[in-house]
DNA sequence: CAGGATCCATTTTGATACTG
DNA sequence: CAGTATCAAAATGGATCCTG
């Protein structure tokens, strides 16, 4: 049961190419989403405030393809399409979450940060 | 001590600035490089494969801006310059890392994943 | 050595229109 | 409704050159 043992500082470690996807906002919000439960592509979009509906679609379908969501398509007429986080997915949920909590816990001190740092360097632009 | 009743999943949460930075392969990496301790810019190139001088100091100031890591030029030459976690940037470690270690944990499956859809992406088109 | 500046290629995102 | 197709715009990333 041995692992590789490289790991995701390795630029040719496959486990990259995951990284690269779940750090990412959309995916981290769309996995929030659909944590309390199964959603159709419109809920989803209402949820994730802000987003494309070819964002999501395109962002639904490489989750799908990596196992994180499942998608459930209605043969009616209008479309029904429902989306589900998948075990792996659901695993998922946790580490997303916790990067979204730091997010928000923590934006006031960044932005204060933010301020201190852009007014150092307005007046070292000034002189 | 109230919060405001937002948070990142809506477009305009101040939150969201700062969640789209963390939701960040590169960030993610070079905080996980930090960790152990103080190192040079060099150092941490050498720590996250593959990264780009270019992209290295672009999310170094970055992350200096939002006060994850802190800066330290001294005045030599050639020069030598420092990157530290801030007591911010250690608080971010850990969904950080934890982000890495499922990607890591679970390449596997998602691996696995992926040659199915591929597959059935393949006889969906050949039919 | 640590970067900033520049030029380009690639990727991502967004609007819009269209269809089963 | 849930997409896809298309086009344009913007962000990201890489390679190279240059400097204190």
């Amino acid at each position: 049961m041995e692992r590789p043992e490289w790991n995701v500082m390795v630029a040719t470690c496959p486990s990259r190419t995951s990284l690269a996807r779940i750090a990412n906002k959309w995916t981290a919000m769309i996995v929030m989403a659909l944590d309390p439960g199964r959603l159709r592509f419109g809920e989803i979009r209402e949820a994730v405030g802000g987003i494309s509906g070819k964002v999501l679609s395109e962002t639904l379908r490489q989750l799908e393809r990596d196992g994180v969501v499942s998608r459930t398509a209605y043969d009616q007429m209008p479309p029904r399409v429902e989306y589900e986080l998948t075990p792996l997915g659901r695993s998922l949920h946790q580490p997303m979450a916790a990067l979204a909590a730091w997010a928000q816990d923590h934006i006031e001190e960044v932005q204060l940060s933010r301020n201190a740092f852009d007014e150092r360097e307005d007046e070292r632009l000034v002189g």
